[in-house]
DNA sequence: TCTTAAAAATGCAATTTTACATCTTTTATA
DNA sequence: TATAAAAGATGTAAAATTGCATTTTTAAGA
């Protein structure tokens, strides 16, 4: 499995900051667990204890917040899910969720936060991976707001296709999850969609969805 | 200055985990600017080679994407101004602006990481609070993105009275910069405000606001 | 495989938000 | 203080979005 890591280039880099001693030492206070598609990774609400690293697959991150579930980022091989957000005093106030099958690497928050106690490099690298992705989310959440449901629904799509590296994949979410994702109406969502498909622009049933005109959904993506 | 510095309960916080020799090595390459209200602290696309502290006054954290200026969060007497996008790679992506007449520490972004490569204890801070901020920002923009006009200009005012700490201030945004913080159009965050005035909710001319009913306004907030 | 509940689709009316035109007020500065 | 430019206000029509009712389709469990 570790042969495995060092092989990716992703993992490399934040592996490189550790002695060989430290890695085991990280490695022997984690485990790696899978998860079916679907299936919750770790809960808002629970205990910040532990820090988790996406060896294969992709999981979404939802913010709850009243009676809405919404998809603020996600995280595929070689990221850390919710990073940024993973040190707060005492309970997450995020879940993630497995959108494909996924084995996540589970590491003990303790061992994690001693090693950025003990070793200066890899707590400098780590905050400045927190930083690009507080950069990058923020970024996200502030453009969405600002575009139409076409813009909105075309841009989460197009970063759903960047996920799964294919124009040909199944939505991981209901329409009202995409809705609650996106802050418009279920309807809204749902209207969209078929207007694409009626475009020709994708090619949409149930959850199943091709893009058929990239470039027509970049455009949309971008000016909507 | 440094005597005024702990005074401030905030502050100790994390000049605690610094040692007296750190903490004027940190003082060292720092200097303290002070800057009028509407000036810009810091600008995005310059590069993230300083650290910045609110030693008095408020700041405001702004976004641009294409031609807006978004704020997305500020910074008050003993926080640190954006300090979880701070350490992106090359270049700034955020601005900072002055809303009212604020005192700065600037502290040179290298010292600031040696501190984090060198000490333990201040690392696993930074990163603690980091985490806290982003979290922070986080919930405040989905938040936003699921409310109305209504709502969102309602929370807008709450949070600007907060940092105030009064009632009774002046708005430190034209109304089309509240657009582009809200998402809405120019006219929208008129008529609403407008609205609040006719309800007697606030009282509003020009950028002098007073709220009314605060538990008006707090129902506002809440379920628009 | 059948049954049933959840999800998706659709049309339409109601509501919200935007966009535009116009006018007034404020602010900055010459 | 005069003047121009920016900001704010207002009304109305157009556009976008929501909410509701209803029907169809899909997916999960018995």
């Amino acid at each position: 499995m570790e042969k495995k890591i060092n092989t990716n280039i992703k993992v490399n880099d934040w592996m490189e900051t550790l002695s060989a001693n430290e890695r085991s030492r990280m490695l022997d206070a984690s485990e790696t667990l899978s998860y079916k598609r679907g299936e919750t990774i770790i809960k808002q609400g629970t205990l910040a204890s532990q820090i988790l690293f996406v060896e294969n697959g992709i999981a979404k991150l939802n913010f709850q917040t009243g009676d809405r579930d919404t998809t603020f980022s996600f995280a595929t091989n070689g990221d850390f899910i919710g990073l940024m957000c993973s040190f707060v005093k005492k309970r997450l106030e995020f879940s993630a969720v497995a959108i494909t099958d996924t084995s996540v690497r589970i590491i003990d928050r303790e061992v994690f936060e001693n090693l950025i106690e003990t070793n200066g490099k890899f707590a400098v690298y780590v905050v400045k991976l927190m930083s690009e992705l507080t950069n990058g989310v923020v970024h996200t959440l502030i453009t969405l707001s600002h575009k139409n449901v076409n813009g909105a629904v075309a841009t989460l799509l197009l970063t759903l296709s960047r996920l799964y590296d294919s124009g040909k994949f199944q939505i991981p979410f209901t329409r009202d999850e995409m809705a609650d994702a996106l802050g418009y109406s279920k309807e809204s969502i749902i209207n969209t969609l078929s207007a694409f498909h009626q475009d020709k622009i994708i090619s949409i049933s149930g959850r199943n969805l091709e893009i058929l005109q990239l470039p027509a959904l970049l455009v949309i993506s971008e000016k909507g």
